[in-house]
DNA sequence: ACCTGAACACCGTTCAAGT
DNA sequence: ACCTGAACACCGTTCAAGT
């Protein structure tokens, strides 16, 4: 008899060898990633762990960049966006939903470089974006403002994940770090008097203080400043 | 009479093979980034130009990191900080010199990517962050808000510089955007009450517009945002 | 009609072996 | 001591050929 492929008595649905589609090419990179990062989730190794070859997967997903803002799209919904509906001050509120957006590109090494390459996409995204804007509406934000000023508050979020990101993991990002603190501190006063005035303080504070004020600034600069010429 | 560099006839200075040393690679790299783009500068075409093999450029060069961190540092020297010298508003000079660096950054392809990932370094980055606290502290900018405002903006400029260079250039990115734009459009005002509500207005301006209106939220943010809880 | 093996044209980085 | 040929271990993407 030889039965290879035994008995499948039911239907077949052995989890081994998913049938090909985006959704599950998606599912299986989000995996992928979850266990060796972004950097190995490649169309190569993903094929691989597909148990089938690259070229297969072109038919399903357009590319690498595609593959990869799918699996943004997806893991925004892990962005906690509960906070938003608290009964705190609405720029604490807005504050904590931007610090969960960026907690979850951080947490993923490589994502945080994703968004800023890839425009994200997809419900998550949205929802993300209605929930700023909610909290920008409630906090009196005029309209034109608060539209332009989403788009602000999430790129400083992502830019801010992905440089703690690459800091954090590699080791060469950290004494580039250490290089530039150094440098500003020696700065000649003669050449740069701002740099050698301000001193320690161009690198002071921890990540959190830096982040919790810039989104504070940025809150502000977005209800404090007209659209037109101000 | 075809005067073309008339006749070497002093030392072994003919440029086709020049010495290996750090800054002989970089110089090179930024002629080769000039000709054909960031992306098209790796070890092993920058040795084929070098008329050599990849092992040898890892005796003066770390590896891709620090070339195109040397790149980067480089052409930050192509910033016009003259108008910082001028006599307008401090806050249009300050404009006019963030969007000068978006600009340099924009104008090669791949650079502004390169900005995000690692740290700038050098004297042009020092004399641009050094420039950029001078019209800060000429406002009135309190030095601990300087101090931090400085990043944030650098940021914006990057990100946005990195963004727009992303869009330009790949036409994916453009149908990204685009698809973006209509989902945003099409978002149901069940769900997404705020995203139906302001409507187009979510993707309305020139990217220069945007720009301009980002340059003076962040700064008014900054002058605006005490680094103790607000 | 649909899928894919195999190839094309590249990468970064290392190290044993040469000069 | 200094440099590098050659190798290792990968990439993305395409397309002719198979089923």
């Amino acid at each position: 008899m030889t039965p290879r492929t035994p008995a499948p008595r039911s239907r077949r649905d052995r989890p081994a060898k998913p049938a090909l589609t985006h959704d599950a090419i998606v599912a299986a990179a989000v995996r992928l990633m979850a266990a060796e990062g972004l950097q190995r989730v490649t169309m190569r190794r993903l094929a691989q762990e597909l148990d089938t070859g690259p070229a297969s997967l072109y038919v399903y997903v357009a590319g690498t960049a595609e593959l990869h803002a799918a699996i943004l799209a997806d893991l925004l919904g892990e962005v906690d966006l509960a906070s938003a509906a608290g009964d705190g001050d609405w720029r604490d509120r807005l504050a904590q939903v931007l610090l969960s957006y960026t907690r979850v590109l951080f947490d993923h090494p490589g994502l945080a470089h994703s968004a800023l390459v890839a425009r994200p996409s997809g419900p998550h995204y949205l929802a993300l974006v209605e929930t700023i804007l909610a909290l920008l509406h409630e906090g009196g934000v005029p309209d034109g403002q608060a539209a332009w000023g989403v788009d602000v508050l999430l790129q400083v979020a992502t830019a801010t994940a992905a440089e703690q990101s690459a800091r954090s993991g590699d080791p060469d990002a950290e004494k580039d770090h250490d290089a530039l603190v150094e440098a500003l501190g020696q700065a000649s006063s003669r050449t740069y008097p701002r740099i050698a005035a301000l001193g320690a303080d161009l690198s002071s504070g921890s990540p959190q203080q830096r982040l919790a004020w810039i989104f504070r600034a940025v809150v502000n600069g977005t209800a404090g400043t007209p659209r037109s010429a101000g």
